[in-house]
DNA sequence: CAAAATACATTGCATAGCTATGTATTCTTT
DNA sequence: AAAGAATACATAGCTATGCAATGTATTTTG
């Protein structure tokens, strides 16, 4: 709120940060999208507006790190679940180093500064 | 190198961490563009072109996180010296204090799942 | 003397998050 | 029963940012 250089930062950090997110998300439990924002809202206090969620594993699906199958419910809306491939995978654990170096380098530069 | 959505996914995550790792980089100690880039590099692997950092901090100035001097040199060319204003350590803080919930959540991700 | 390094800067492209908007069904409240 | 909220999907257009390419100028190194 009412800080808006925060606010815009907040979202530009996420772009890059909401699709490993997901990919960790759906990595030990399908989920479908509604589901999925609203988990991670509750758990994380991470909020993902929905046309950023479904254009966003559209394009994960593109890129072949995940799939995705229609399963009816009794009564209800159908739900499109979400999990990942063997190639998402094997990148997630790349972004997982990658994260992690990045974390270690923000700590030595909050810490020290330079 | 060699996997394209890796290396994209790398360039998306800097959007917003660029901004977060300069602030905290000038915090401590005055630095001119140049030596930004390659201290940088050299303490943390986090490479940083000048086609992003320049328009980067000339944002940050009109944003009021930051200011610039130029000091000129016995000899080569002169450098602009770039540093915190009262406002841009005031918000550096609260980028910290999200930081530190988004790594928080993170972490919650990668261990266990949801 | 040529090449690399130092030091600044801009332009245009590609990408991704967000608001607004839309559809449809089901549940809750009045 | 009707109205509104919640569930569940989706897209279009706007905006912001990183990056490659390109440019200028000086100094150091081989």
């Amino acid at each position: 709120m009412n800080n808006e250089f925060i606010e815009k930062w907040k979202s530009q950090v996420k772009k890059g940060t909401l699709s490993f997110i997901v990919l960790n998300a759906i990595s030990k439990k399908e989920l479908y999208g509604y589901e999925l924002i609203e988990t991670i809202k509750r758990t994380t206090a991470i909020e993902i507006a929905e046309g950023t969620l479904y254009p966003l594993m559209n394009r994960l699906k593109k890129e072949g790190l995940a799939s995705s199958k229609w399963v009816e419910q009794e009564s209800g809306i159908p739900r499109k679940y979400y999990l990942l491939t063997k190639e998402g995978r094997e990148n997630l654990e790349l972004m997982k180093a990658y994260w992690y170096e990045l974390e270690k380098s923000i700590k030595k530069l909050t810490n020290n500064g330079i």
